[in-house]
DNA sequence: CTTTACACCTAGCATCACTAGGCGTAGCAT
DNA sequence: ATGCTACGCCTAGTGATGCTAGGTGTAAAG
């Protein structure tokens, strides 16, 4: 997977995930890999400074925790967390299927 | 449309547009617009370092015309390019139905 | 004669994923 | 005791790449 595939779209993974309930940063990268079949295998650099750039506008609020003597950072959506989750999924559908009719599209009318 | 969005897929669509058959820039700006509907309106400063960078690879091939008084720089796929833009409709094909598998995803079985 | 469309170009900017390191705790094997 | 591995966090710097903003020039329309 080329990396610069992901650009403009990672916000978009991220925010789904936590959608579903709020998560550590760790635990969350763990989570995109089984959610997406191990093709999106992120590294720690990778992810922690997206969190902490989605807390700062307001998408998510961290929580600090300690459990077993480990301390964890643990992320939930907020309420505009969600408004931009919902138009980050129209902008991917937009895009994607976009992207999709440019591939389908050929240079004569479709043959009949 | 988010301006990151594009970022590594828009070889493919030059690629794919490329395919189907030589077209010089300010002509490819067109075609991609009108293919996408409208969605992808690029800016010539947008598309000729492209145009550059996959005629470097080895990607695509230029030849100077002139017509009605102007100069145009038409570039039509080689060989080696359509094996690349082969790679990359699977490129997309992988990511895309990834994202979407991640998004439709749930943190519970899938409700019965 | 000015504006618009055509047609090309590039330097520099901004964004963002990634690399490569760093810090610290817990648990296991040697 | 002493590594080693997994857990769990962090950031400075790099690299790729789309975009901005500007430049050059011809032809047609007003």
């Amino acid at each position: 997977m080329n990396s610069e595939a992901l650009k403009g779209h990672l916000d978009l993974l991220v925010l789904s995930v936590l959608a579903d309930g709020p998560l550590h940063g760790y635990a969350l990268i763990d989570e995109l890999r089984s959610r997406s079949g191990e093709v999106f295998d992120l590294a720690e650099g990778t992810v922690y400074p997206v969190l902490h750039r989605l807390e700062l506008a307001g998408s998510l609020k961290s929580e600090w925790t300690v459990v077993a003597g480990r301390r964890r950072r643990s992320y939930r959506l907020t309420r505009s967390g969600g408004a931009r989750l919902q138009q980050q999924r129209e902008m991917w559908n937009t895009f994607s299927s976009t992207v999709n009719s440019v591939l389908r599209s050929r240079p004569w009318p479709t043959t009949p």
